[in-house]
DNA sequence: AATGAATGAGACTTCATTCAT
DNA sequence: CATGAATGAAGTCTCATTCAT
């Protein structure tokens, strides 16, 4: 069950802009920051960028944040909660088989909540820093390799089920992996050729190539790319 | 044939030492510019940064590229080109089958002179900006296009053979291109549980499953991960 | 009686909470002004700095002093009044005699509650602020003139009292003044090599020097700096 | 002999203004900083005033000092050369008697050049913040330790000369410490009470004092202050 | 009275760019 | 061609002050 803040929507009625709880104001500016990062890259998200989206003061990070830094790392950090609480959930809400829990995952993965372009466009710019940021790349692993670690136990199950002749379930988990990414960039840099349906059937079609026993080959609308506008 | 200047070692004979000279600190600057990026990211690059790689005075820069922004365009430009003429050159070398083709694009994409870890973290710093700086996703663009066409083209030939279940040309193209960029982005975050061979390994894999008939699967040792240790 | 806080226990009766509760206040947080600029400084003292030494809130500063400006002054103005009252009280205790009462003046300088490091640090970064600070400056003239003025009349009524042939009454008040001034900086700069004991009798040694028919020249123990632990 | 740069008023004639030795514009920034911080105090001097006192831009101070605290350091580090490399040679110009060294030490304290007011105001602002940055109180300390090793061993020459009765020669070069850094600060305040060679006829007087037979007492003018407009 | 979130001026610092040599 | 001192805009952060509660 995601433990995510629902942005508290449901308080009373902020009296007045002076007094709004201190979680409201940070969940306001984490807010405005994924809004400019989407816009204007990392780099170019300064502390006037992110106050001018949450229609706050400048001074006003430092109040809640500490430092630029660490807004950045609370806004990275909320975004991975976010994303691994809507797949857990998926996962546990699922069917009981292997197959369904998998494909929820790969579901999960492009929901419209999560898979928007200006999450994707936060995430590959905090990738593009990950090098120099141990701090990011340990919030990313932690999440994906907790992901990795279900999807190959997924895997496995399936694959102990029955005659199965392809690669073995951490080689599989790796590649799903790989395409999560690979796929996600492509609809943050290509949207017009991209989109989240097709990109679900693009995993699901790699799914059934694997485990065709278990997972049936979607079908493919000879377009391939319909104009989902993904925002 | 690749266009890209192997550092002008072996140039015909400079028609004039200036010539020749500006050639040379051209690339000079370019080769300092990745491995700043690689090491500060784009962010973190500053002239004092490449120019301290270079081994030049700071003044040097505008005087070669005009701007900073034109450097990274122009280094952003190399990369691709290298890449660019590396598959290019693998792709027309390779036997006459499109499978062989294909793999020949897949390890080429693999290849030890492309797929360093310093010019990987490069590509995903370009990528983390590209969202705002039109230039460097129409330079990226461009190169995936041709190669997916190409890629493509190589996939209806292999489906046009024989009797063909999985998933159209189109989506298998789109899938690799997917596993590319998805792989890249693991092995640049988690070189120590992704190595080069173990990408063709993946991709090659996918390709068997979705041409069992043309493409054999490969074997998987049970490690997995080998220390290839990608610089 | 106060229901703020201590140091109020032995307050006659206030005349209404309010009233009392006010000067209470207001001393708490000179107080926690000298504290903090003993320890930051005066630049380094802030608000912040302020309140939590008094364990009130920041907002409670500007309702009681106005402005920081405000508080700095009247702190100074504080420990000037502390510094005058005690010096008086001794002059007026001592014997009849006017060395006694000079003598009186002087211990009164380095009287255990007075001459702390902790007064001494405030005492000298309102001094390398005086140049800037008509304020400071002047509330330290009154009170040096003062003291000035009486040390003046007495080393004057020595003289008178018998055959001198030092320097005039004028110059060793001025002399002595001197003293006061570098001693204390020495001992908050040198707390290690410099104590109260030892600069009474560094001053009481210079008095018998040029009144050695009237003051006894202490006698040095060889060691010189007692441990006397300054706090 | 002094070491210290006399700011390279003999250089060829600095063409421009884009063209001058680092070190002349380290000097030119170090009289700004001692300008600045004479009219401003060390809180109220910022980068702004320093590079206006200069005449230069905002962006210098980093080149050529790194940082604002550095340039603060180096500024009191010039000073503190600037006042040993003097006593230092009055000392070792002066005759060969240890009264007249200890003289000419006590003559170059309150030599026109090293005791402006500019100067005693940069002294004591700095004091003010000696408890808190180590840096100030050490650079200080070093060089009052090595002038009162000096003084001590000045004054057991003198005792040793004949009878003394007085303090121990310890105790006369604590007390000489203390007389220097008080008259100083009250030269500093009250400029129109003090002047430089009233300062040296007091000490004078006050080693007239303790060594009546080596040093003359210095006649003094019924006035006691006069109007020397030290600047 | 007291609190503490909010504001915004101003500080320090970084860095792309310029240009005299 | 190359150097590197100089400039100044722009960014981050601090903090005195305000004010709704």
């Amino acid at each position: 069950m995601p433990t995510t803040k629902p942005s508290s929507a449901d308080r009373k009625a902020p009296a007045s802009r002076r007094t709004a709880s201190k979680e409201v104001r940070r969940q306001q500016l984490i807010d405005a920051t994924i809004n400019s990062i989407a816009k204007h890259g990392i780099a170019g998200t300064t502390m006037s960028t992110v106050t001018e989206f949450a229609g706050l003061s400048i001074g006003i990070v430092n109040f809640h944040f500490q430092s630029k830094q660490n807004l950045l790392e609370e806004t990275l950090m909320y975004l991975a909660r976010e994303h691994h609480d809507h797949w857990m959930k998926s996962y546990r809400d699922a069917g009981l088989g292997a197959p369904e829990k998998l494909l929820a995952i790969v579901d999960a993965h492009f929901h419209p909540r999560i898979c928007t372009r200006k999450k994707l466009a936060v995430w590959y710019a905090f990738y593009g820093e990950a090098g120099r940021r141990a701090r990011y790349r340990d919030l990313a692993d932690q999440i994906d390799d907790e992901r990795l670690g279900v999807s190959r136990a997924l895997c496995a199950e399936i694959i102990g089920e029955g005659d199965h002749t392809g690669p073995p379930a951490q080689q599989i988990a790796y590649t799903l992996e790989g395409l999560y990414d690979g796929i996600c960039l492509n609809i943050l840099m290509y949207p017009e050729h991209f989109s989240r349906p097709q990109a679900k059937a693009q995993i699901r079609a790699y799914l059934a190539s694997v485990f065709p026993r278990h997972i049936a080959m979607p079908s493919f609308d000879s377009e391939g790319a319909s104009k989902t506008g993904i925002d």
